[in-house]
RNA sequence: GGUGGGGUUCCCGAGUGGCCAAAGGGAUCAGACUGUAAAUCUGACGCGAAAGCUUCGCUGGUUCGAAUCCAGCCCCCACCA
């Protein structure tokens, strides 16, 4: 029964992997359409630090889901699914082959797996938990979902500020656990038949050596310039989403006057190793995942060819 | 050349006789992950499965016992010349 939904390719890997570009040669190949899989590049004005492919590449090869959001705005994973099914659906409906290309992992899993029903994030009870956490601690707030969802309290870690607010809110907005429900979340099927790949060096030092060759690559570029647009704007801070990116974190604290450049260079390097290193987490335990190494000598042609394959399989 | 300060496990850095394989931080590695995910958190981190073994600039000494005390030597930094 799999069988008669249409394909849709997952091209995953960490960052600075070469993803993009790969991306846009099967895009050429194959008969397909990219879709963003990026929790940063949805934000317009963030460009050089998140790698974004410039103007002349998305002429070329556009990609949906980029600069979908102010950078004072939020983003989640929810609408990313709700907005990656509906691109697909469209991209297939025109005859053509859904791509899916980006490092947010969490996002492929939604959209894969789906989401229980949860409640969205509502800002005013964020504000409320955040309150008791800086006046009675973070363990004091462990101890109020223990006393509600004692499921989720020993699931989350007392320091894990982020969960246990996420956790409470649940419970706060909706009157429900979200134990609970989770446990009723119905496991939904991707109408789509994915073709699972990724791209990323064997040798974790040659990645590591991309990726600050890469950071200086976007000082270079105006990085730091692209950041003070930010600053000087007023109405960001460091707590939002998009201020939190890596790269962007570290240039801000600089702009602050908290850390030297050299720091703020060094450091933002270190995130973006860090993050590379997660994502490489999540990419070993997903199912029936393709590997191919970015140093292949004909890197478009190998994985536009057994894509190719694949899609021959229909 | 003189005076003062210092050399600690990948890095920074605490430790001044036993409770020290050595605080803490960083890096790194591994893991978790349900509307913030480029986020947030957890674990490991001299070698060894373990018993145990080898570390605190080098060499020697004192001591039941030394990263810690003593002597000599080698480097580094600051200031004086």
């Amino acid at each position: 029964m799999t069988a008669s939904f249409p394909p849709a390719l997952f091209l995953m890997g960490p960052t600075a992997s070469g993803k993009t570009d790969l991306a846009v040669a099967l895009q050429e190949r194959l008969s397909c359409e990219i879709i963003s899989v990026d929790s940063a590049l949805v934000f317009r004005g963030m460009d050089i630090g998140t790698a974004k492919p410039d103007a002349d590449l998305l002429a070329r090869a556009p990609h949906r889901l980029i600069d979908i959001r102010d950078p004072a705005e939020t983003y989640s994973a929810a609408e990313f699914r709700e907005d990656a099914l509906r691109e697909m659906h469209e991209i297939t409906a025109r005859g053509r082959i859904p791509l899916l290309v980006g490092g947010t992992m969490l996002y492929y899993k939604a959209l894969r797996d789906g989401l229980a029903d949860l409640p969205a994030a509502d800002d005013s009870v964020r504000q409320c938990i955040l309150e008791q956490a800086e006046q009675e601690g973070w363990v004091s707030v462990h101890a109020r979902l223990q006393q509600v969802d004692p499921d989720s309290a020993t699931r989350i870690h007392p320091t894990d500020p982020q969960r246990l607010q996420r956790a409470l809110e649940v419970y706060l907005v909706s009157g429900r656990t979200m134990t609970e429900l989770v446990a009723r979340q119905q496991r939904s099927q991707l109408p789509f038949r994915v073709l699972n790949l990724a791209v990323a060096p064997t040798d974790r030092s040659i990645l590591h050596e991309r990726i600050a060759q890469r950071f200086h690559n976007m000082l270079d570029a105006g990085f730091i310039e692209e950041v003070e647009r930010l600053y000087t704007r007023k109405d960001l801070h460091p707590g939002l989403p998009s201020i939190r990116c890596v790269g962007y974190r570290q240039a801000w604290s600089y702009l602050d006057g908290e850390i030297s450049y050299d720091d703020m260079v060094y450091k933002g390097i270190v995130a973006t190793r860090q993050l590379a290193k997660r994502q490489f987490t999540w990419l070993r335990s997903w199912e029936s995942l393709h590997w191919f190494d970015s140093l292949t000598g004909d890197l478009e042609g190998c994985v536009g060819d057994f894509a190719r394959d694949w899609l021959a399989l229909d």
